[in-house]
DNA sequence: GTCTATATGCTGATAGAC
DNA sequence: GTCTATCAGCATATAGAC
């Protein structure tokens, strides 16, 4: 990519962050260098300082985003009236959600570790909102008596992890769109609670 | 950790590894130096090239290890004649095992990136023929018509992220214990697929 | 078998020219 | 806003003493 002269502010502090997500998912936040995300911008090293504190701010600001997109795009979708309508829509919307946004799912789920005490903590919190969301799905669902869920805890962790799968394998141009695959995910969903 | 003179390479070898493992799993492949290792083990840094080739060396022979494992303990498991049977053990199977090992899932799931080429081709063909036991089974059950999965390969990937991500939230000590997890993951995987 | 010392190179981050 | 140049430190891996 070639340097641009002339590049502004507003273009290239984008283009910093969306090389950093690239090459983070692609390599792991550790093994990517200051250097590396500069050359893919099409800059030298030193300029990044003028878009990010330090390298660190990089990752926690690319995490932070994402949980604040996921959380506000959860809080922006319709509210069934009933339960099993409402466990329905998180599935369908936390896989049509996750299959957008691979790298940024990947980043937010490989590089907890990576981030320091205070940063992680505050993405911890906001991983613990969203799970709350489900959460407090599945209690009404079985204060309502329309499906079962022995541990809200348990179920909530291994429906997450279940639904967040399928970005490990699904990859666009295969044998089923996303909504077939949304279907079936569903499908499991509602047969494991016993919906 | 004290240096202890004397130390023989039966004894250091594991030790390498053991060190290696866990720090790995701490703070991530790319994270940990030579001489993080070599601080844990007690010994300096040059004397790691004994037991290993390289850094790089050192993870491929972790997550082999952890593989080969985990292929010849389910191989010895007893085989049930039902598929709902051999589906319930597997279920079984996967969590204890992968709770007991917490360490060497984390790296064989997050480190897959930082294999070289032909490492990773090796890794991944282990993978795949565990998943390729789950397959077989929902495709004997499919064909007995005792449970349903509508796509195999996305039910393998879907069950097995499913069961993996126990090892995200559970803790031993919490309220409860790993029979009963594992009861509760039973009744939801024998749910997803209708069984 | 382990040590110390060292080579070669890359790291994150900053300073100052333009 | 971006460049070049640079600092101080740490990386992997190896060589040779003991």
């Amino acid at each position: 990519m070639a340097r641009k002269t002339g590049s502004h502010s507003e273009i290239t502090g984008p283009r910093v962050r969306a090389a950093a997500l690239k090459l983070f998912a692609r390599h792991g936040f550790a093994a990517v260098s200051m250097r590396q995300i500069a050359a893919e911008v099409g800059v030298q090293a030193g300029a990044l300082y003028l878009y990010t504190k330090d390298k660190q701010s990089l990752l926690y600001d690319l995490m932070q985003a994402h949980m604040d997109e996921l959380l506000s795009a959860w809080a922006a979708q319709p509210k069934a009236d009933d339960a099993v309508s409402r466990l329905e829509a998180f599935a369908r919307f936390h896989i049509q959600f996750h299959l957008e946004r691979p790298d940024a799912v990947f980043i937010a789920y490989m590089e907890l570790r990576n981030l320091s005490d205070e940063n992680f903590a505050a993405i911890e919190a906001l991983r613990r909102r969203y799970e709350g969301e489900l959460e407090a799905i599945l209690q009404a669902g079985q204060a309502e008596g329309v499906l079962s869920a022995p541990d809200i805890r348990l179920t909530t962790m291994a429906l997450i992890a279940m639904l967040t799968g399928v970005n490990t394998w699904y990859r666009d141009g295969g044998r089923l769109s996303r909504d077939a695959v949304a279907d079936i995910y569903w499908d499991m969903v509602r047969g494991a609670v016993g919906a």
